[in-house]
DNA sequence: AAAATATTGTTGCAAAAACCACAAAGGAAC
DNA sequence: GTTCCTTTGTGGTTTTTGCAACAATATTTT
């Protein structure tokens, strides 16, 4: 297997990482575009890395309605062991957007310390807390967004945290309008009708899914 | 100041602990009930542990809503390093909900190993790793709550998630209705007439606080 | 290039939720 | 015990949202 170059192995070794694959368990597993992932609904935890493509996660509630949970990029981290528990009426799994590759480790197998204590396991340790806090952030702003009770409040708290995060006022959705709908929890047809009010009072430009700040003070 | 024995410092003894608090600069605070905690909405990140007391986070937007975003017990850890940025518009700012007894710690000093490389400074920051994700579990089971679109749906979802949680059909409320109302974002005149419908459905039983869940597969 | 599929854009209508206002009950403080 | 304040409980009214349905573009697949 190729070694990987991600956050989970920052400052590790070329020779360490082939020590820390076996160590782990590390496998790797393709998926097709729209194709699920399985052991993530499993009970198993699982922990991955997306080495190449784009995953979605999804909950399917017992109505048939679907939310996003999350989306993880090229060298995301993807597990159940910190986010997203299935409960009895619902199904949460997470599927593969384009071609993905992912590799996957034995979660129960980071805390035990190899005989050698290797330092590099004490590094791996330290780059997961990295990336769980970092999905803890993210997190918060999607409470932070989702507890907001109008549309239009979701999406102005959306725009605010983009602005904040990418430091420009054009923003450009990484993802489509229907799913931004359902990333926002609401309605699309009733996101549509409300990004046109925002529109049409002046507070930002739409094209498609780029969306232009243009009065800072109401975000 | 006294030992603390909470999740934080589990594994690590009393002398040890002596050592990293000083190495941590630990220092304690108390708050009276509805007080405000410093430095939790400053720029400075924080790290502390609640010895006593409540914690609740708010926030408050620009018009005045008020959402409550994470609740603290005791022996929790409260923190802006790892959940809930401050934007433009918003003040986020943590209240002793009671008298309330907080020990603080220098975060930047937490990855910084000691000379010495000891060994309970690895184990602290194991256990930091267990809470930030037991954290950020909690945190996903608030956006999957929060994500629902109907009050029902909110309801039930919480509902759901505390009967697992605790394994009892019978719940009770850590909080008032009416902050209960905050946490799920939502009206509280609109939560009561839905718990109302609820109850005369025969779904659930409520008296106050307590929510008696009686027929299980509708959450 | 044509066909199939997904996305964007828009509407009328019904349902749900927010907002507002008020009364009663419960607790805390004096 | 009385006062004050918070919580609980309820109802009417307005606003917002979800739903369903459809057309027009894009995009992908064959």
């Amino acid at each position: 297997m190729k070694n990987i170059r991600c956050q989970l192995f920052k400052g590790i070794k070329d020779e360490e990482l082939k020590q820390l694959y076996n160590c782990l368990r590390a496998r790797q597993a393709e998926f097709k575009g729209g194709e699920e992932l399985y052991s993530f609904g499993s009970g198993k935890t699982v922990l991955g890395v997306i080495t190449q493509g784009k995953v979605v996660v999804k909950k399917i509630d017992r109505n048939g309605n679907v939310n996003i949970l999350d989306h993880i990029q090229k060298n995301g981290v993807i597990s159940n062991a910190f986010a997203f528990s299935q409960t009895d009426g619902n199904f949460v799994s997470a599927y593969a957007v384009e071609n993905t590759k992912v590799v996957f480790f034995d979660y129960s197998n980071v805390f035990k310390r190899c005989q050698k204590a290797c330092e590099y396991h004490s590094q791996f340790v330290e780059n997961l807390f990295d990336i769980v806090i970092e999905k803890s952030k993210t997190l918060s702003q999607r409470v932070e967004i989702l507890s907001n009770k109008t549309i239009r409040e979701k999406i102005l708290s959306y725009l605010s945290f983009a602005v904040k995060n990418t430091g420009s006022t054009e923003i450009t959705l990484p993802m489509s309008l229907t799913s931004f709908a359902e990333f926002l929890s609401v309605d699309r047809s009733a996101m549509m009708r409300e990004l046109k009010k925002l529109s049409v009072g002046g507070i930002i430009k739409t094209d498609k899914r780029i969306i232009t700040v243009l009065k800072r003070e109401y975000i």
